[in-house]
DNA sequence: AGCACGCCGACT
DNA sequence: GTCGGCGTGCTC
């Protein structure tokens, strides 16, 4: 039998498959879509055997070293959904499938050194036998931590034949394990056991006797708890045989010890009722459908996700819900695991590398049948698929911007496809490719124009910032917030503040020559850190200390300027000294669990104002909050992006639903400086159907998506002369080449023109069809590769850009 | 990627 | 004559 195996090296010319024998012991067991040990060269790599025949394409052959898993880790379609990926985003297939498994299965590889068989350690010159005295294996790690490395003379050992090279493969895999007890024999044997059993040995007659009415494993710590006793008593009754201590595989689980409250389908209202009909009816009739379910904040979008899930769930099929990594609020997993209780796995960024494979292990078992995870868990293991629900279908964190390039909402529809089953895209303000799409009847459009509540929506007004500088108010709250937040000190109710950092982080500035503190890798600030005292750079990681005088003048005015939360946190104690605030940002947020504590603390009134970014902007849902306030609006809409406007509008809209979503009604203020733009004033008006006829107007005169399609083509090296050539062929070669209608624009330098010394140039390509575009890149990369392989040039795809960064 | 092989200049 | 630098080509 013959395996055809793709190998564990992403690069191009191994990018297909290769042929081993299956050894006969294996012939029963191996299945595609298995991970596989092969040999590669002198190499031991791991692979995943794609197919299995009967008929090799080479004469010579090496046999598979050994099966990783007892079961595929990949189903059919999943082979088949990679090569799709690979296919449609230009990665290699290799790349693909370690994006559909858990981290912890990917292999590390590690080389020793160990002496030939026959070879003492008196053979050897003292400088490498020093090394074997207390070991046999010496990895090449160690020899590289030592200076002057050893290496050579190693090397030169092994060609002597003195030393041998080993490859060893490792997979990070790390099941956890506990001790049970299990009794042994027959009910006879062990009653004679029992009786047997010397009068002073009291403890070890309790727990014999106790297992001997018990017929599955007792977890040992818990039997141990239970007599009151120790370790060696029950080693005991295992030495006499009585008894056996077993290893048993289990899960970690993160939310082991927390209780769910139950919860019951809600009645839905009429405008749900008639948004889940055609999900229902499609589940029913098991045919594919995707929706686009948009519903304004607070109008039980959730609730609708559940009675589908239900209904999939009912049907014996399963369900997949993504949402964004930034609101997998355990906010977000109370809702599900509160109605479908143990049936969910959850994926999400904030568990250990352990953690999330066991909850993929329990999705591969058919252990549960709803995963709620990040992007990710679009290639969730399920085999009768019957719902893929996208909340939050605009957010750009479903697009992962690193290969594989893919988007999960292309992913889900494709997977839908293939299960003929629905797939549902939910938003309060989706993406303009969506909605777009479903204006074509591409997709289905449900439309939810009223809160569950019926309360409405929180009024909103727009402050002119420029007006409060003039009035003479030079502080970060324009006069019309600063009031409000202390009406609700005074009602004892809660605001939150929201802070925009992107492009807005603290950079230093020298205010007598106007010196600006630049990463000397990237063509990019560095950001202070108020906590270390430190200037970092958040592209590359260098960091260097805070200079107290300008390093261009030596004044001594150099200063940080721009608004982090620590700053806005300071003013508002300095104006506020009695109002609690919590600050929730990458500083507060950054041990595990930390996130969900200060929610909590919010939520339990132990705070006034909660003070944030991005983070707080979604799924937060606290009864006293009346009041949310945005600091500075327009702080995304001058970035170098076609979607500014887009995401501009998104955010306001979504941080404004925070408030007001209980019996208290709310209000918002948005201060901005850029008063009077069309995302900021109709956000305020919560006036999705303008904006997005407005916007979509502005799309089709610049020729940007969902009018076209937009792949976007990335330069970078060492040399600015390199980059630039490199670009300029391309964009000529594809100017040659592509149809009339489609543009290529550049090479342009890249909005960030530098990052780890690299200089990088972009191109541009806009087009409507165009069928051979796949082909014309891989072309490209194809005549690139020698420099690429061995001149450092890196050329990076993305066919379908999001952001041109 | 990582390794062997092979060619060429530099040095014991 | 041997060592080690890097360009080339292969891995079932």
């Amino acid at each position: 039998m013959i395996a055809k195996v793709i190998v564990d090296v992403p690069v191009s010319s191994v990018n297909r498959t290769f042929d081993y024998l299956v050894p006969d012991d294996l012939t029963d067991s191996v299945k595609p879509g298995m991970r596989v040990a092969v040999p590669f060269g002198p190499r031991k790599l791991q692979g995943f055997v794609i197919e299995l025949t009967e008929e090799a394409s080479v004469q010579k052959l090496k046999k598979i070293i050994e099966l990783l898993d007892p079961v595929p880790v990949l189903t059919g379609e999943l082979l088949t959904l990679g090569q799709w990926v690979s296919e449609k985003t230009l990665c290699f297939l290799i790349t693909a499938y370690q994006a559909m498994i858990p981290a912890a299965l990917k292999a590390t590889y590690q080389k020793e050194f160990r002496l030939v068989d026959g070879i003492g350690l008196e053979d050897l010159p003292d400088e490498a036998g020093e090394w074997f005295k207390y070991r046999e294996n010496i990895p090449l790690e160690d020899l590289m931590k030592v200076s002057p490395t050893p290496l050579a003379l190693f090397q030169k050992l092994v060609q002597k034949n003195f030393l041998e090279v080993i490859y060893r493969m490792s997979d990070k895999i790390t099941k956890k394990r506990i001790k049970v007890v299990q009794r042994r024999g027959t009910e006879e044997e062990r009653v004679k056991a029992i009786e047997s059993l010397s009068t002073q040995a009291v403890k070890q007659k309790e727990i014999l006797s106790f297992l001997h009415g018990y017929d599955r494993p007792v977890v040992l710590k818990d039997l141990l708890e239970m007599f009151d006793t120790t370790r060696s008593t029950v080693q005991a009754l295992a030495r006499k045989g009585l008894i056996e201590i077993l290893e048993k595989e289990i899960y970690r689980d993160p939310y082991e010890d927390r209780e769910f409250k139950r919860t019951k389908p809600l009645p839905l209202t009429l405008q749900q009722e008639q948004s889940i009909q055609p999900v229902l009816a499609a589940l029913e009739e098991k045919r594919h459908e995707t929706f686009l379910l948009h519903g304004v904040t607070g109008s039980g979008k959730t609730e609708i996700y559940l009675q589908s899930i239900d209904r999939a769930i009912r049907m014996g099929q399963e369900a997949i819900v993504l949402v964004p990594e930034i609101s997998l609020t355990p906010q977000m997993v109370n809702r599900f695991k509160g109605r479908f209780g143990s049936r969910v796995a959850v994926l999400h960024s904030a568990l250990s590398a352990g953690e999330k494979y066991d909850e993929w292990r329990k999705i591969q078992r058919k252990e549960v049948s709803v995963v709620v995870g990040a992007r990710s868990a679009v290639f969730a293991p399920f085999e009768n698929l019957g719902l893929i629900i996208i909340d939050e279908e605009h957010e750009s964190s479903y697009k992962q911007e690193e290969n594989p390039r893919y988007h999960a909402r292309d992913v889900a529809v494709q997977r839908g496809e293939h299960h003929r089953c629905p797939v549902i895209l939910g938003s309060a303000t989706p993406s303009l490719e969506s909605y777009a799409r479903a204006q074509k009847g591409v997709y289905t459009l449900c439309e939810l124009s009223d809160r569950v509540n019926k309360r409405d929506l929180p009024s909103v007004s727009v402050v002119d910032m420029r007006e409060e500088l003039r009035a003479g108010n030079r502080s970060m709250f324009s006069r019309e917030l600063f009031e409000k937040i202390n009406e609700r000190l005074e009602r004892g109710e809660q605001s939150v503040l929201f802070l925009n950092r992107r492009g807005y982080s603290s950079f230093i500035l020298c205010r007598d020559c106007g010196y600006v503190g630049e990463c000397p890798h990237c063509d990019i600030s560095l950001t202070y850190h108020k906590k270390q005292h430190l200037l970092k750079c958040h592209y590359c990681g260098h960091q260097e200390p805070m200079p107290s005088r300008c390093p261009m003048c030596e004044s001594q005015y150099i200063r940080f300027f721009g608004t982090g939360t620590q700053k806005v946190e300071e003013e508002l104690t300095r104006l506020m000294p009695h109002a609690r605030v919590i600050r929730m940002d990458v500083d507060t947020t950054g041990r595990k669990g930390s996130h969900e504590k200060l929610l909590n603390q919010f939520g339990e009134g132990k705070a006034d104002i909660l003070l944030g970014t991005q983070m707080i902007a979604k799924g937060l849902d606290f009864p006293k909050v009346t009041l949310v306030g945005v600091l500075a609006a327009d702080t995304m809409l001058h970035l170098p992006d076609f979607r500014a406007s887009e995401k501009t509008f998104q955010l306001l809209t979504q941080v404004s639903g925070r408030a007001g979503r209980h019996e208290l009604s709310g209000e918002v203020v948005v201060q901005s400086y850029t008063v009077g733009h069309y995302s900021i004033d109709l956000a305020a008006d919560h006036d999705y159907h303008s904006f997005y006829e407005t916007e979509m107007r502005i799309r089709r005169e610049h020729k940007y998506p969902p009018y076209y399609y937009l792949s976007l083509l990335s330069f970078s090296h060492t040399e600015l002369l390199k980059a630039v050539d490199a670009s300029e062929k391309s964009a000529s070669y594809l100017r040659q080449k592509v149809s009339p209608g489609t543009i290529i624009l550049g090479p342009v330098v890249s909005p960030i023109a530098r990052i780890k010394d690299r200089y990088r140039y972009q191109v541009m390509i806009k087009y409507k069809n165009e069928p051979r575009l796949s082909e014309l890149i891989s072309e490209l990369l194809q005549h690139f590769q020698h420099e690429m392989d061995v001149n450092g040039l890196q050329i990076s795809v993305d066919m379908n850009a999001q952001n041109i960064m």
